[in-house]
Parts: structure tokens; C-alpha cells; sequence
RNA sequence: GGGCCGGUAGCUCAGCCUGGAAGAGCGCUCGGUUUGCACCCGAGAGGUCCCGGGUUCAAAUCCCGGCCGGUCCA
């Protein structure tokens, strides 16, 4: 975009008709308008903040107030208003939390693939952005990990301009001036340009006091490879801080307070920190504006500062303040975290549970720094739900999950923690210098341990060791960030999904009327074993549904059906051969594999009642992970934080078998995106969010509905019966169920059976009767089997004695010959008789079928004088065989039998040998 | 979805790099000592070294595959 052209969407309505100034901050050299002249910009860092001088005429307005002034506004200007979306984007691919309104309708909104849900509309969306976790505090509010994004949107189709420049600013400047009752000499737009998410425009920063309210982008480009290109819909995309607004309008020190209210205070308490007095915390409000705080050596020059003003020492200032950054990172994390609970995560080591768990874990780091255990959480947790309950109803109603779960993940914390010191002192006693860089790093990523910690630690075990600074940049540097491979499964070769493309939707006759076996149908076209038809009731795998199997009859010619996909519209049947390509046009009879789709739609709608089931029992955090329907069995993976007990799993059977037994109908219908969504919820995308207008929705009574492509019953009692036949967690937080039903669960009964008949055959009887007495009889054999052996272990011994011979001061040789092969014995009793008999070599030899074996092994005193290594080694020169050893013992492995004269011969050698040995030292 | 770490006695772990006889502390049992709070002394029991395969005369140790747990990241 050229210079002018971009000067030029700048240049709005309102800067001419009230003669506002476009000037240049001479701080950061930004163009900004503003009714009157003015030195800068008027946002940090080129001004101070000063927002809390200004004279407003609002009064001071709590949150919820400014969320709903703000909404009021709009909507008596024709905007809709749109409930606010999870603060879990489960809509999007690329995005695990929402972090911002217009991510609520990407992309099927911003790609024309949908149409909003209204035109121009409104919203305030909660959002969570965690980029800034490590920085909560120390800008006294401005920057949060969870907030609410006020925004108004409009969407300019080519052939429909609904307003966009003119109108936002108009909006922006009357809101602000109007309704909050800021002087309108007090506003800043500055220009500037924003990008993400693969799209961009030009943009007004709105700020007052140096405070940013509000952004204003103008969203008309997409960013491609060489620069950009304009988008043919053109967005408005304005994103309002409610919060900040709110600390406009109460003036308080920090944001904090003027979200927090009264929490602040309870919170202090609770946590045993003592409050900084208003007047400390206004005077480093002051210093933080042109100073950027999150920069630790210019938050460090703020409290200097804050200390000479005050005439406070450094030190109290110091303490004061990084009690109060403790307390302000403990109120927005557990606000953060329940609203993530609320929409339904489960904390776990991968995905948005991993988010959720960070956030719980860098609290509880805090909560242990403070001291603070188990209880205080609870009620830290308890007034936080109480204080939120209006603004977010989603979290009322986890209230008992929340509690549960913090719970969970903090006892895994303190489990964590109880391990670090051990984790620590194994690095420490490999290297024993300390901790390398190296070391640091491994400690984080493998074992969780973060190296302030991890210091800390070496240091309490008496090694002087600071956590690396580098450490951050090291850890950055190592993030390979290999782009998100989005390679989908070609489900057929890309050729034919090329030559399809001009063929039309294929009617799905599975849809209407699932139960349709056979069908008539036209042939559209042939692709080598591709054959698309102009209707078909074959299933495309889909939804965890398996496809379809069955015939195509053409003229005298069947085909096979082997697997069914879907591109697109596009249903496309693969046959066991090539079809010619003058079948194009003729007339084919369809059959599908009954009994194998009559399995499948069991095994679906039993997926979806157990669903339903799982989530009336444990709530609305059980989410779908994944599910797969077969003909053998189903299986439904799941969110859940613990491992159902047999009981539950059992109460699980009994309610899926009562909705069975009183005969639910199921139904199918159309509906229009947002009138299903306005209907159901967000619970409606278990398996995923289809970028449609129209959806699918599959209801089951009222226990479940859920968008689905699938078959099902039209009624519960054809599911016939179900039976859960494994449980297990896939993943931390993740919970797989197995389960067969109809005719499937008497061919599991009958497998079982016949295991069973199997093991009662081999244990002669009842197994559960058999087994006990087995077990004792093998206890009894095993007791047996020691005896003897420590009869042979004993003659063993007795023949070492008995053979022993002096050869010299401090040799007492044993050559002892055995006809049996026990080493574990062996070395038993050996290692026992020279412990006993320091002056003992003993040499086993024992020539027993296709290995032989000669054991050396000596005592302390003999083995000064001869190696047993080395004998062993001159053996094997000798009568050939491997072996090796230490000094006090070895082996030597000869692959044959040997025979008795060579064992006569071997001993005497022996005896000559081991007498040179001793004697010539 | 990927990377990294771990799996040895009831528990906490050493041994693995560099292959050669399965170890320590705590706990447990018995005996002595003591009867003041982590007692002490002595003796003893306790092992599928996660599973499977490979290399080797020889594998807890090396290689490959899997399972389980943990952790960091997307």
C-alpha cells in the first residue's frame, strides 16, 4: 500500500468536519490526531500516565457497568448483539484460546464461507492471551492474561458496504465522549498498523491520559508470501478495553483494584502480604508510564524513584511492592484459570490443558512462596467464583468442577515439587561442580523444575549455583519453530480430486433416509477405480464412522465396493477394478453391506448416549478427543481428570441401557448455524466445527445433540444393549472408553466364554476354583526346588572344603569338578566360600552337554597372587572356548562337551599351573 | 502431534557412561540393649533390574521395538 493511499484512509470524516491536528509524537515520530496540539502521542511510553488527573464525567463504573454501556451504545446504533463465544477457540485449528472478538469469526466468517450472525453486531468477548504471563503485575494492570474485549464489527461485502472508517472513529470519539465523559481534547488516535492471523490494515490507537482504550482496525488485506492483497471483504474490527475503561473511570492505582474491587484487599489477607498504601502505589503508577516496567532494570529505576520521593527506604519499597505483584499475579491467574475450567479444559500435558496447567502451576508457585496450602486456595477460589458469578455465567455452574480440579492439579504440583530436590541432587552428584547451562535446561524441559528454583535447591544442598541468565534466551533459541504442518490426509490421489471438482454434490441419501440397503442410481463419472455417482446411500468415512462396503451393478457388471471418501460434496466410491469410461451415464443399482452399517449406526448412536451419559455424570468439561466407530466395537475418547472407579463405569453401563430400554427416538435435522448454536450451544462441536451455514444436528432425547455427518438410529432400543469393555487413559487428562452393543456384545460374551472354557480345559476344572490350588502347588514345587538346592549348594561347599589343597602361603586351591549347570547357583555358593575363605581359588568345571563351563573364582588373599582373568585366558588358548573377568572371578564358556580325560588333564594342569603361580612371587 | 527424562527390594534411590558375582538408606522380621520423642548394636528375610527382540562366551549395563509414568513445547 502506497504512503498516500494509506495517509488517505486516515483521513476520516470527523478529523475535517472538527478540525482535529494530524501531528508527530515527538517521542516516537507516530502520526496521531488529536482536537488540540499536543507535544506527544499520548500513550506510554512517550507520556506518563495521567489518566487519573483527567476530570471524567462517568462516574466510576465497575466492569460489568462498562461492559454494559458499552454494549448499550452500539446496539441503540443498530448494532446486534452476540453472546461472547468459550474463551476456548475449539472452532478454530490454529488458535487454542480465543485472544481476541474478531477470532470468533475466523476464519468461516473472514473467508466468506458464512455469513456473520449479524451485521454491523457487537460483542464482549472474553479473552485469554498468555503471552504476557511473566510480566503480570509490574504494569500495575495494563497488561492482563484475561480480559474483555469490547468489540463492534462490520462486515463490507462488495455488493454491501454496512460503514467503515468514518463511522468507527465517529462511534470511537462519542463513546468515549459522550458516554464515558472524557474531554475530547484528552483523545489520541494515533495511526499505526496491525497484522495477525494472516490478515492486516490500518489502524487508530485510541488512548487517554496515556492509557490505550481501544484499537480501531480497518482489516482489509491478507498477508501473502510477497506482500499484501486486498481482501474483498473489508472488516471493521475494533477491539474496546472494558477493563482499562473501567480503571478510566475509578481512577484506583492499579487496574487491579479497579477490577478486583474488594478481592484486593481479601486477597492481601488471605495470603498474609501487607498492602502498599495508595500513595506508594500512585507514585510508581507515575514512574511506570514512560518507563516500560516489564524490563526488570527499568521497574528496579520505578521503585528507586518511588523510594526518593517518598522518603521510604529502597527496601521497604522493594517489599511492598513485590508482595503486592505476588497478590495481583494470584488474582489474575485464578480468574484466568477459571474461566478456562468454566469452558470446559482439563488440565493436562498437551493442548489448551497444557494452558490451563501452566497458569494453575505458576499460581501455586506463589501460593507455596507465600506459605499458603490447600484451604486458602479454596477460598481464594470460592471468592473469586462468587465475585464473577453475574459477568460469566459459565462459572456458577462449574463451580464443583473448579474446586475438584485445582485440586487435582495442586496435589500434582506438590508432587513435583517433593521430587525436585532428589532430581537436583542426581545432576549434582554427576558433575558435582554444580549446574552447567546444559544441565539447567534439561532440569526445565525434562523435569518441569525452572532454574530460580532449581538454584535455589543446589544452593540448600551446599552448592553455590545462580540460575543462568542466558537461561531464557537459551530455552527461546531451542523453540524450533517449525511451521504447524497441516498435512491432511489426501483421502483420495490429488489427480482425481482435481477432475471431480467440476461435478456436482452428490445427494446423500444416507442422510435421508439411513436405512435405504439399495438404491438407483447415475453414473457421473469414472476416474480409474473411482466411480462418482448423482446420488449414492454408501457412507464416506467421516466422523469416526468406518465407510461403507457393498455392490454396484452395472448392466450384467458388479463391482465392489471396497471404500467410499468424500472431497468436497463429492462422494466418490472405490471398486475392486477399473471402470471403463463409457459408464459414464448409465444406470447402477447400489447395495450396501447391511450388517456392517447396522453395526456402525450402533455403535454411533450408543457413542452419543454414552457422551450424553459421561457428561450428565461428571459435567460439561467431558469433551470428545476422538471416537471411532467399528463394526467390532466403539470407541470414544474424552476429557476427563481421573480414571473412572469400576463403579462408575458401571453406573455409566446401567444409565446408557436405560436410555436403550426406554426407546428415546433420535433425531436428524438441518439447522442454520447460529440458530443451532442459539439452541445447543457450544456443546454441539464434539467432533470438531463444521465451516458450514448449515448444520447436521443429531438429538438424542434431551440428553445429547451434537453436529454430526454420521448414521443413526431412529430410535435408542435398535442400540439392542451396551457393555463397556475397556477403560484407560490415553494421555493425562484424557480418558478412552471401548464398548460393543447389539449382536456385538454376545459375540464379546461368547469370546470371553470360550477364553474361559480354553483356561478351564488347561487347568483341569473351575478356574476360580483351580487356580488357588495351582498357586499353591507352585508355591509348594518352588519350596521343593529350594531345598534341593540348598542340599547341592551345601555339597558344593563340602567338596570346595574337601578338595581343597595347599599350594602355597596363601593359595588354598580347589579344583572341583560338577555334572550339572546351575550358575546362578554357582556363583551362589562360590562367592559365599571365598568371602569366608580369603586364601581360596576355586575353579569349577562343569562339562555338561553342548557348553561347558569353567568358573574361577578366588578370595581375597589368593587374588593377589593370581589372576583369575588371566587363567582363564590361557585356558582358552588351551582348550579353546571364550570367557573373560576381573581379577577375583571369571568364566570361560567352551562350546562343546568336554570329554573325562580332557577334565583329568585340565585339573592337573591346573593344579601345576596355579602352584607355579603362587610359588613365584 | 513432537522433543527430552525416568522405570532396579515395600519406599527413596545408587550401579548403566567404560558389559564380567544385585547394592545403600529407610521400612520389615528375629535377638540383644534401651525404655525421653527419627534410639542404639547384631543377624535375617525381601528382586520378572518395566516388557519383547538383538549383539556377546557373558547384558541391569550396549542396540532396536513396545508399554507405563513424568515434563517441556506446538
Amino acid at each position: 500500500m502506497s504512503e498516500t493511499s494509506r495517509e488517505e484512509i486516515f483521513r476520516v470524516r470527523l478529523f475535517r468536519e472538527r478540525g482535529y491536528l494530524r501531528q508527530q509524537c515527538s517521542s516516537c515520530r507516530a502520526y496521531f490526531w488529536s482536537p488540540v496540539r499536543r507535544d506527544n502521542c499520548g500513550d506510554t511510553p512517550c507520556t506518563d500516565y495521567y489518566f487519573d488527573r483527567i476530570s471524567i464525567k462517568s462516574p466510576p463504573l465497575i466492569v460489568k457497568e462498562v461492559r454494559d454501556r458499552f454494549l448499550k451504545f452500539f446496539q441503540d446504533r443498530g448494532h446486534e448483539v452476540i453472546d461472547p463465544y468459550p474463551v476456548v477457540a475449539r472452532w478454530r485449528e490454529d488458535l487454542f484460546l480465543t485472544i481476541a472478538s474478531i477470532a470468533v469469526f475466523q476464519p468461516h466468517v473472514t473467508k466468506m464461507i458464512v455469513p456473520p450472525p449479524a451485521n454491523p453486531l457487537v460483542i464482549a468477548q472474553p479473552c485469554i492471551r498468555l503471552e504476557d504471563l511473566g510480566n503480570i503485575g509490574y504494569t500495575l494492570g495494563r497488561h492482563l492474561t484475561n480480559f474483555i474485549m469490547g468489540g463492534h464489527h462490520a462486515f463490507n461485502y462488495p455488493d454491501k458496504f454496512v460503514y467503515f472508517t468514518d463511522k468507527t472513529v465517529e462511534y470511537a470519539v462519542e463513546f468515549f465522549t459522550e458516554v464515558m465523559g472524557v474531554p475530547e481534547e484528552e483523545l489520541s488516535l494515533k495511526e499505526s498498523w496491525w497484522e495477525g492471523g494472516g490478515n492486516a490494515g490500518p489502524c487508530f490507537e485510541v488512548s487517554v491520559g496515556g492509557l490505550e482504550v481501544a484499537t480501531l482496525v480497518f482489516m482489509m488485506y491478507d498477508v501473502v508470501e510477497d506482500g499484501y492483497r486486498e481482501m474483498p471483504l473489508k472488516i471493521v474490527d475494533t477491539g474496546y478495553g472494558i477493563e482499562r475503561i473501567a480503571w478510566l473511570t475509578q481512577k484506583t492505582p492499579t487496574a487491579f483494584h479497579a477490577i478486583y474491587g474488594d478481592l484486593v484487599h481479601e486477597y492481601h489477607k488471605l495470603l498474609g502480604v501487607r498492602e502498599p498504601p495508595d500513595k506508594l502505589l500512585y507514585s510508581l503508577l507515575r514512574k511506570s508510564g514512560r518507563l516500560d516496567p516489564r524490563v526488570s532494570e527499568n521497574f528496579r529505576r520505578a521503585k528507586a524513584l518511588v523510594s526518593e520521593e517518598l522518603g521510604l527506604p529502597i527496601e521497604e519499597v522493594d517489599a511492598y511492592v513485590s508482595g503486592a505483584v505476588q497478590v495481583y499475579n494470584v488474582l489474575d491467574h485464578l480468574k484466568t484459570a477459571i474461566l478456562m475450567l468454566s469452558d470446559g479444559v482439563v488440565p493436562s500435558n498437551s493442548g489448551e490443558g497444557y494452558l490451563a496447567r501452566l497458569v494453575l502451576r505458576k499460581t501455586f508457585r506463589i501460593l507455596t512462596k507465600l506459605g499458603v496450602g490447600l484451604d486458602v486456595l479454596h477460598k481464594l477460589l470460592d471468592l473469586q467464583i462468587r465475585y464473577w458469578r453475574d459477568l460469566y455465567p459459565s462459572v456458577p455452574r462449574a463451580e464443583q468442577y473448579i474446586h475438584e480440579v485445582v485440586e487435582v492439579e495442586f496435589l500434582k504440583y506438590s508432587e513435583l515439587v517433593g521430587r525436585a530436590p532428589s532430581v537436583i541432587r542426581r545432576y549434582l552428584t554427576k558433575g558435582s561442580t554444580g549446574l552447567s547451562l546444559e544441565e539447567f535446561v534439561e532440569l526445565y524441559e525434562s523435569h518441569g523444575i525452572p532454574p530460580e528454583e532449581a538454584a535455589e535447591i543446589a544452593s540448600r544442598l551446599g552448592y553455590s549455583v545462580e540460575a543462568p541468565r542466558e537461561f531464557y534466551s537459551v530455552l527461546a533459541s531451542r523453540r524450533s519453530r517449525a511451521p504447524i504442518k497441516k498435512t491432511e490426509a489426501v483421502p483420495v490421489p490429488e489427480d482425481i480430486a482435481k477432475a471431480i471438482l467440476s461435478l456436482p454434490e452428490t445427494r446423500r441419501l444416507f442422510h435421508e433416509d439411513p436405512y435405504m440397503r439399495e438404491f438407483r442410481a447415475k453414473v457421473l463419472g469414472a476416474f480409474g477405480n473411482y466411480v462418482v455417482l448423482d446420488q449414492t446411500a454408501f457412507y464416506p468415512e467421516g466422523g469416526g464412522q468406518k465407510p461403507d462396503t457393498g455392490t454396484l451393478e452395472v448392466d450384467d457388471l458388479v463391482l465392489r465396493v471396497v471404500d467410499v471418501r468424500k472431497v468436497g460434496g463429492v462422494i466418490l466410491h472405490k471398486v475392486d477394478r477399473e471402470v471403463p469410461k463409457e459408464y459414464v451415464g448409465r444406470e447402477v443399482v447400489g447395495r450396501i453391506d447391511w450388517n456392517r452399517r447396522y453395526a456402525h449406526m450402533r455403535h454411533h448412536t450408543a457413542t452419543h448416549i454414552l457422551l450424553g451419559v459421561l457428561r450428565k455424570l461428571y459435567g460439561d468439561h467431558v469433551w470428545q478427543a476422538g471416537a471411532e466407530k467399528e463394526v467390532t466395537k466403539g470407541r470414544l475418547d474424552v476429557t476427563h481428570y481421573k480414571l473412572p472407579t469400576p463403579e462408575e463405569v458401571e453406573r455409566m453401563e446401567r444409565e446408557v441401557n436405560r436410555v436403550i430400554n426406554e426407546s428415546w427416538s433420535v433425531e436428524s435435522k438441518l439447522l442454520y448455524k447460529y440458530d443451532a448454536e442459539r439452541l445447543y450451544g457450544f456443546r454441539l462441536y464434539q467432533g470438531g466445527v463444521p465451516l458450514e451455514p448449515y448444520i447436521r444436528v443429531v438429538e438424542v432425547g434431551g440428553l445429547d445433540a451434537e453436529a454430526c455427518y454420521g448414521t443413526h438410529l431412529r430410535n435408542t432400543a435398535e442400540v439392542g444393549g451396551f457393555k463397556i469393555i475397556n477403560v484407560e487413559k490415553i494421555q493425562d487428562g484424557v480418558i478412552r472408553f471401548e464398548y460393543v452393543a447389539g449382536p456385538q456384545l454376545v459375540e464379546y460374551v461368547a469370546s470371553l466364554e470360550s477364553k474361559l472354557r480354553e483356561a478351564s480345559k488347561l487347568v483341569g476344572g473351575e478356574v476360580s476354583e483351580r487356580l488357588p490350588k495351582l498357586l499353591k502347588e507352585l508355591d509348594e514345587l518352588r519350596r521343593r526346588l529350594q531345598n534341593y538346592r540348598d542340599l547341592a549348594g551345601k555339597s558344593l561347599r563340602r567338596l570346595f572344603e574337601a578338595e581343597a589343597r595347599r599350594v602355597s602361603e596363601g593359595c588354598l586351591l580347589s579344583v572341583v569338578r560338577v555334572e550339572f549347570l546351575d550358575e546362578e547357583l554357582f556363583r551362589e555358593v562360590l562367592k559365599d566360600y571365598v568371602s569366608k575363605v580369603p586364601e581360596a581359588v576355586v575353579i569349577l568345571i562343569a562339562p555338561v552337554q553342548q557348553r561347558s563351563l569353567i568358573e574361577v573364582s578366588e578370595g581375597s588373599t589368593a587374588s593377589r597372587y593370581i589372576s583369575a582373568v588371566d587363567l582363564v585366558r590361557e585356558l582358552s588358548s588351551l582348550v579353546g572356548g571364550r570367557g573373560g573377568g576381573k581379577r577375583d572371578h571369571a568364566v570361560l564358556t567352551i562350546t562343546k562337551q568336554l570329554s573325562d580325560p580332557e577334565v583329568l588333564n585340565l585339573s592337573s594342569y591346573l593344579e601345576k599351573r596355579v602352584r607355579e603361580l603362587c610359588t613365584s612371587l
